[in-house]
DNA sequence: CGTTACGTTGAAACTCATCAATCGCAGTGG
DNA sequence: CCACTGCGATTGATGAGTTTCAACGTAACG
């Protein structure tokens, strides 16, 4: 038992092994076997940021960087509609109807396989589409968040849920109430575009919590959540 | 081969057969024997309009009537996030982080099953994961479309964008030029939740596409889009 | 250094929200 | 039958929050 373990183990690519941590995601629902079929077809990409990453079918998980996904109007004006922070998982199953455009916000890696693949291994292994589910959902869920943000929330009670999530995405394992730093991975232009509002507000407001001492900027992108408590009574929900 | 197919069609249970024109959707997927199962277990209810549907990890179809999905803050501001309109399906698969409460907006029908059995059909029929999964990205597109919505544009164009989407689901096989009437299922009240205004501003808005000559309203709640290309000029995208 | 990109801050303008009055209509009960 | 009430919707006047326009600051880079 414990040999066959092993066997397996080193069926395990070795391009996988130091990806590990992300084989909790969606390949750690596929077997050895699957997975060595799978590290054969893929490929990894390094993408500079400010890339639009090709809409090219593939799959990808993303090993380090940070992506946003935009709607555009025919005017121009954008509306960023998510975002995927690394490990994460990228690629659509099924065309949409109307189109959305990833582009990478800091460099950014990727392990990317062939769509066919994938779709057939989903077919052959019900967790793998279980899990694909699960992850639309929960881009699902965020989705929605962001609507009532959108709608209901104020310029303030924005920035302020939206510092959070950033963080929580980029520091999956912090501890509630210890204070937080981190790069900001966009510009004020793109917080704008995320929350519906125009970067000048964004600059206020910003200006307005690191006044009040819920937050500290140091150099425009390095920010440090320094009272989160008080982030989170501003952040309306 | 025929006869073989003729017992299949034998096979499907009588009250799925009236229902056949949603078996285009999840039901499609399940095999006679499978439907079969599903009708035994299954169960119809009708629901009135304004009543909240209980979250109690069932699925359903939805054969008639509309559904609104809202979000709340905590300090009574809603938001909502998502509706459906029959036929649909109805229903989440593993639990959300948030609450999402499901109200009835008209009178509603449902054909609800038992969520381990379609749970273990999934896993059984590949056919019928890939539909769940494609529904719910169909939901996540409908969602990013409406962020974009409500981060950029204008009330009017809101408005406008709102009652295209209510004519394309109230009747799918609408000629794109012609002209439209159908019940609004919401009061201004849902409109204003739904694109993030006040009732005040949706009946302004409203007034304005009237008085243009772009729709018609007859005892507030029946509408007709008197001209969809004006209303497609007005919404922004 | 000049240039360019990004960010901040101020003043004015505008969109939309708030507050308030009125209307139409359905139900209810005198 | 008609007043009374209540709810949803419309419309107007006013005001707040956010955008727009504009000026300036700062850092990176040729």
């Amino acid at each position: 038992m414990a040999a066959r373990q092993d066997a397996q183990q080193a069926d395990v690519p070795a391009i996988c092994k130091s990806c590990e941590a992300r084989q909790d995601r969606l390949c750690g629902a596929l077997s050895a076997r699957q997975l060595a079929e799978l590290a054969e077809a893929s490929s990894m990409h390094e993408v500079l940021a400010g890339t639009e990453l090709p809409d090219d079918g593939t799959y990808s998980n993303l090993l380090s960087g940070v992506v946003k996904l935009t709607r555009d109007l025919s005017d121009g004006r954008q509306q960023i509609v998510g975002f995927h922070f690394a490990p994460d998982f990228l690629g659509r199953p099924f065309e949409a109807k109307r189109p959305i455009k990833a582009e990478a916000l800091t460099n950014v890696a990727l392990c990317s396989f062939p769509r066919t693949l994938v779709d057939r291994m989903a077919n052959e292994t019900p967790e793998l589409g279980r899990r694909l589910l699960k992850h639309a959902l929960n881009e699902l869920d965020d989705a929605r968040d962001w609507m009532a943000a959108l709608g209901r929330k104020t310029a303030s009670e924005k920035v302020a849920s939206f510092l959070l999530m950033v963080a929580r995405n980029i520091d999956p394992a912090h501890r509630p109430a210890s204070s937080i730093s981190f790069d900001l991975p966009l510009t004020r232009a793109d917080i704008a575009d995320f929350l519906g509002l125009t970067i000048e507000t964004v600059s206020r407001e910003l200006s307005r919590l690191r006044l009040d001492g819920a937050i500290r900027i140091a150099n425009k992108r390095q920010i440090s959540l320094a009272s989160i408590a008080q982030l989170e009574a501003r952040c309306g929900d």
